[in-house]
DNA sequence: TATATTAATTGACACTGTCAATTGACATTG
DNA sequence: CAATGTCAATTGACAGTGTCAATTAATATA
């Protein structure tokens, strides 16, 4: 067996981190949860059963650096969807094929992502930080469109809007409840259309409205 | 120890079926997935260790069960939620109101009922029959709806959108990746505006209509 | 009364997360 | 330069899990 340097440098414990979450990330999206197990990872990372431990407390916490890093491959690949793209329009759009086209890439990542595994334990610091600067990039074409005066609603308000209804497709989907494959992108469309218009038609609006709505503003 | 009859009845086994699937419910519940154990779940039971193996083939039986179970529960709350309510937009609201309070009332059950654990399985005759049977009852007030000309989109279409979205909104809240407890009733709200009336505003709703969705009706 | 049937139990195994005790390479000191 | 201390990393050990084969024992039937 060989032996490390004696006392490890920061940047040795961030790459060494860095690594075995990625890794993690692999297997999970590979082969499901149930796959990844800490003796696994760590026999494939080639080091002993409990060298983990040395990294991570937790598997609890090493799924929470795995959220972690998932928010921060979305952000990045948003910074690549947005590059060269000036339209705001096409900025909003790209946004959202980009959110869609990564859970459908990484469906068990994603499922971890935005599932609690902790019972009623706030954000973390760094998952704080890191949906923080996420939320940043998402609403920023939403705040433009707002300035022009295209929106009806604040662009912070609509940007919590509209990812709920696009992790609410996204999940119902994965959960076979919703539809075959066929159906995704018709259902896409059809909440494409309601957000946009919503559900009440145009004749009869404003009557509707105090029907369906009397206590929005 | 004491032993029941020779032969089971049909009845019997269903009872002690369901008998074990509603204690795992509790236990699910009340301490989270991690405490639903197939040997608690049948010493509390008082029952041995694999009796439960008579009757589920797996643990992930057992859940499917409790994912159907689930379906059912929701649908009788439905049928108690819609009893003596006459007017259709009550109607409609009261279902939604089911649906959340059911959601926070037994957000594990919930949870699980969403989580597609059996990888890439098609659902079971008997949870499609279910999920049927209570999609019925959550179209029929919109139905009503679309025959009296107040919606903009067939209710069978209508419906998944606004599962779609009552489903992103209870799961990114408990994934507490959106925001606290004041803040889930002020984004219900924006998003039961947003669901009627659309993110477009009202001046210059035509024109933004080329832009934000050209490929749209 | 003896036998067959079958619900239910126990024994056993491989696997998991986890941590205490141990190892061994290196940096520091006398 | 040899002895010592430090600390990353390993191994040993344990309780707990899902699962199934072998076993038990109660009852219907003959």
């Amino acid at each position: 067996m060989d032996y490390m340097a004696k006392e490890l440098t920061q940047d040795q414990i961030v790459e060494k981190r860095a690594s075995l979450i990625a890794h993690a990330i692999t297997i999970l999206d590979s082969e499901g949860p149930d796959a990844l197990t800490l003796r696994r990872l760590a026999v494939e990372a080639g080091v002993s059963r409990s060298t983990p431990y040395l990294y991570f407390k937790d598997k609890a916490a090493l799924k929470d650096a795995m959220q972690v890093e998932g928010f921060i491959m979305l952000t990045s690949a948003y910074k690549k969807a947005l590059e060269g793209l000036t339209h705001n329009r096409m900025r909003m759009k790209s946004l959202g094929d980009t959110y869609v086209a990564f859970a459908l890439a990484h469906p068990e990542l994603y499922e971890l992502i935005f599932l609690t595994k902790s019972r009623r334990a706030p954000m973390s610091d760094k998952l704080a930080k890191v949906v923080d600067a996420y939320c940043v990039l998402t609403e920023e074409p939403m705040q433009a469109a707002w300035d022009a005066g295209e929106l009806s609603m604040e662009p912070e308000r609509l940007n919590k809007v509209l990812w709920v209804s696009l992790h609410g497709l996204l999940s119902l989907n994965r959960a076979g409840v919703i539809g075959g494959q066929s159906d995704f992108e018709a259902l896409r469309a059809d909440l494409g259309k309601i957000l946009c218009f919503g559900f009440l038609p145009d004749e009869g609006r404003q009557e509707l409205k105090t029907i369906y709505a009397p206590d929005l503003d």
